[in-house]
RNA sequence: GCCGGAGUGGCGGAAUUGGUAGACGCAAGGGACUUAAAAUCCCUCGGGGGCAACCCCGCACGGGUUCGAAUCCCGUCUCCGGCACCA
């Protein structure tokens, strides 16, 4: 062992030994004898290398999964790569690489650095997205959905990005820009394919009540997102024309104050009777945020409710995609039609007053329940009872009935990129759309194809690609140029993962066995998304047969941001921290202004290189002080003082072993006998680290009581060396440290409990238990208070009862001076540590 | 606007079945070792008062419940996240 610390080189040398010529030792297989536990982080995107962020997520999940191992699970824990994708495509464009090329050369790059970071995973289940055998099976379950109708073709308005030059899903606007390049999106229409995530939607609003390893936050923004309510449909006969127009409503209560109809532009019937050129001018306001625009058709339309003739407009806000692309407009009690009813001088009636009494206001819609009002038989009801009622009484006349909408669309997954997968259908001017036969896939990407960035997607202007023969008929036919969406990709890779790469794909034997994943650990900006697509996805894999489990991740934890400190020259924008040596530009050597912490990125240039962090200190102070400096939920501010802090840490620890060799050495093999508070403190750390680890994976306050150990330790080792016993306790006392630590810092763990003489992995022991008695003080502080406030603090025997807890704490003189002369009126004693003396 | 979450030292964060506020680490100050520096080790470290034993004030702010509140309840402010013409 040498005298100085030196994790390049032991974190090397360990690394090849748990990659052991080829066996791996942390390849999971089935098990018999062991409880399966599924550890899984979310894979990367493999844009070239990583950064903190990974770097933090995966120390987590590694930390799990390395304590699980101990703990006796039969942990699988995989790693791959989310590998089809834009930036590829841009690279090419860009550069003239192809994305095969520029994806694999990075995997190739990133997979170094995840196994520089010490992290134990079975690569024997590595998985690419962008791999024919990986993405033949996105293409069978697209098949096997078309089939069962959960995939579709239809034309509607999508979300276009201009810049990526592609389509994207509801979930992937964000803000109404595009969520990979900021980009305004715009609608335009299209024909497309979608999945019918809609034919699941009740099932995963219920189901989700019963995630209850997962942060309620996430569970709540799905519910949103699925977003039921439960209203009415009614139905307006139009006056004059044998049309009727159904509208939905969640305010039945509010029937009697429908003033006038809107249509969605796109309404047939708005076309019908609007005038085209006019249509076109509210057209263009539709989907908008902006000022609320109007058309009147010239036509009434009777309210089911009292026979009322109201008039018919068209209006821009009136969504088509939602509900019926109809609303009654109850300008009283809706905001939104309140605003519109202003604008073209509309009439406002209320028919729903406050419950407190008082005015409705005049000036906006009251959109609150209360009493109704002019509301004929049901005048007087409140709101709740007369939705109820209202909506029964128009179902009873035959004009409408009860529904549920939800705020969920169906995914639409068509991409007009290159770099995806093909969505494997063949168009056939005789047979129509004809999915490609199972015996047929994968449909692979065409190698031999330009990318200019312009025109079309490059698979349209692949003639050898385009041009097929019909699968049914034989004649000539073409293929679908559409790529799906890169989500599909990562909704079921982790049934994947089940199988080793040399295994089938979709084994039901494996799934069987290691699904669902027991802990999944990832960012929460895929509350929605990912998440979403996944619960999805894993209820369609169960009606395929192929697996007994609805929910895929048993437990969800959503680490935080990486966040640093930016700094900015007047002159030069942002600048790295290595420019701003001194506080002062490195150009120009003006003062520099430090800004807000914020998340680490390549724009702000308050990013951290792993590969320099690890080459400075090492993988092990890495991984401990992302572990150490917040708690995983949390955003956590990268402090380069806190990573020598960190670093320091394991410093002393090793030094300590390296002083205290000798005496190490002559004790091994013999426990200790007597008590101590040593022993006592080692007892403690077990306890309290393994309860930080189990509930919800305070690691922060684990390594904490970790170093606390350390101190004690370090405090210990003056005292009483030369006796045996003493050092047995040390000795002891340092096993314990080492193998809590091993999960945290394998490598240095590792190394020391080799340098102590242990002839086995640490890696294979199993997690220390404790001791309760040990752990048990003789002594407790016992605090006195009067009148809540601390007057003192004495030690007392351990287990006094109470009443000679309160005599203790009495017969101080102190207590006894701020006593005499009041009355006393009553003492508590708390869990044997606290006493408190109410006097007046 | 609606729905969530959070406000604790100079900083990251501990302490929640109501019971010693500030564990652990960082920064800062003082000291030891050294020719010197680095490293290491020791001490101090929420604010105020006192020679001292000690006392007062402090967990965003204002109230309340309680013997006792960072923790529970009501109100206010600020910050963060999600949704956003979803009828």
């Amino acid at each position: 062992m040498k005298k100085r610390y030196e994790p390049g080189e032991i974190e090397l040398k360990w690394q090849a030994a748990w990659a052991g010529n080829g066996k791996n030792i942390f390849s999971a297989g089935i098990s018999h004898e062991k409880p399966k536990f599924y550890c899984l982080e979310m894979f990367p995107y493999p844009s070239g290398k990583i950064h903190m962020g990974h770097v933090r997520n995966y120390a987590i999940g590694d930390v799990i999964a390395r304590y699980k191992r101990m703990r006796g699970y039969n942990v699988l824990h995989p790693m791959g790569w989310d590998a089809f994708g834009l930036p590829a495509e841009n690279a090419a464009i860009k550069e003239g690489i192809h994305p095969a090329h520029w994806t694999h050369e990075n995997i190739a790059y990133m997979k170094k650095q995840l196994i520089r970071l010490g992290l134990s995973y079975d690569w024997s289940r590595e998985v690419a997205t962008c791999l024919p055998e990986y993405y033949k099976w996105n293409q069978w379950f697209f098949i096997r959905m078309y089939e069962k109708g959960l995939a579709y073709r239809k034309a509607s308005f999508v979300n276009w990005c201009p810049s990526c030059s592609t389509v994207l899903a509801n979930e992937q606007v964000i803000d109404g820009k595009c969520w990979r390049c900021d980009s305004a999106v715009i609608q335009k229409e299209l024909e497309q394919w979608f999945l019918r995530i809609t034919a699941y939607q009740q099932e995963l609003l219920d189901a989700s009540d019963g995630l209850a390893g997962w942060p309620q936050k996430v569970v709540l923004m799905q519910k949103n997102w699925i977003g039921r309510s439960d209203g009415l449909e009614a139905v307006f006969r139009v006056e004059g024309t044998g049309d009727s127009i159904t509208i939905f409503t969640t305010r039945a209560d509010t029937l009697f104050g429908a003033r006038f109809i809107c249509l969605a532009p796109g309404h047939p019937l708005a076309e019908k009777f609007a005038e085209p050129g006019a249509l076109a001018g509210i057209r263009e306001h539709y989907g908008k945020v902006d000022e609320k625009h109007g058309l009147f058709t010239g036509r009434y339309a009777t309210n089911p409710v009292n026979d009322e003739k109201i008039p018919i407009y068209v209006a821009n806000f009136v969504l088509m995609e939602y509900g019926t692309g109809a609303i009654m407009s109850v300008p009283a009690h809706d905001q939104r039609d309140f605003e519109f009813a202003q604008k073209y001088g509309l009439p406002v009636k209320v028919v729903v007053t406050p419950e407190a009494g008082g005015l409705v206001p005049s000036d906006r819609a009251f959109e609150e329940d209360g009493i109704l009002v002019e509301s004929g038989p049901f005048t007087g009801l409140k709101s709740a009872q007369a939705r109820e009622d209202i909506s029964a009484f128009v179902e009873g006349r035959g004009m409408g009935r009860k529904v549920v909408n939800y705020r969920l669309r169906d995914w639409g997954i068509s991409r007009q990129r290159y770099w995806g997968t093909p969505i494997p259908m063949i168009y056939c001017e005789r047979c129509g759309i004809v999915p490609v036969p199972e015996k047929d896939l994968p449909v692979v990407l065409p190698e031999d194809v330009k990318f200019t960035g312009k025109g079309a997607s490059p698979l349209a202007e692949s003639e050898g690609f385009l041009n097929t023969t019909c699968p049914s008929c034989g004649g000539n036919a073409r293929r679908e140029t559409d790529t799906m969406d890169t989500f599909v990709d990562s909704s079921w890779y982790y049934v994947r993962y089940c199988s080793r790469k040399d295994e089938p794909a979709l084994d039901k034997g494996n799934i069987g066995h290691f699904m669902p994943v027991d802990q999944y650990v990832g960012g929460v900006e895929h509350a929605v998304l990912h998440l979403l697509y996944s619960r999805f996805f894993m209820r369609v894999i169960r009606d395929l047969g192929l697996s007994g489990v609805s929910e895929p991740f048993q437990r969800l934890l959503t680490q935080g941001m990486v966040c640093m400190e930016t700094i900015r020259c007047p002159e030069h924008g942002w600048l790295y921290p290595s420019e701003a040596e001194g506080g002062v530009c490195a150009r120009c050597g003006r003062a520099v202004e430090r800004g807000r912490t914020e998340k680490m990125s390549k724009s702000k240039r308050n990013v951290v290189d792993p590969d320099h962090l690890i080459k400075t200190y090492g993988a092990d102070t890495a991984r401990l002080f992302s572990l150490f400096a917040a708690p995983p939920e949390n955003d956590l501010q990268w402090s380069e003082k806190g990573v020598e802090g960190a670093q320091r840490f394991i410093q002393r620890v090793w030094a300590f072993v390296y002083d205290n060799m000798e005496g190490l050495a002559s004790v091994k093999g013999q426990p200790p006998e007597g008590v101590s508070p040593l022993l006592r403190k080692t007892h403690q750390t077990i306890m309290r680290v393994t309860r930080d680890i189990e509930r919800e994976y305070h690691f922060n306050t684990a390594i904490a009581a970790m170093m606390e150990l350390m101190n004690t330790l370090a405090a210990a080792e003056h005292g009483g060396r030369e006796e045996q016993e003493g050092l047995r306790q040390v000795r002891f006392a340092l096993e314990k440290l080492l193998l809590m630590l091993s999960p945290f810092c394998p490598h240095v763990a590792e190394e020391l409990w080799e340098a102590i003489g242990m002839p086995s992995s640490i890696q294979l022991e199993p997690w220390p238990e404790y001791d309760e008695e040990a752990a048990r003080e003789e002594e407790v502080e016992l605090v006195v208070q009067i009148n809540g406030k601390v007057r003192a603090k004495i030690m007392v025997p351990q287990g006094l009862s109470d009443e000679e807890l309160k005599g203790r704490a009495m017969e101080l003189t102190r207590i006894q001076e701020a006593v005499s002369g009041r009355q006393l009126a009553n003492v508590f004693a708390v869990k044997g540590r606290l006493v408190n003396i109410v006097v007046k």
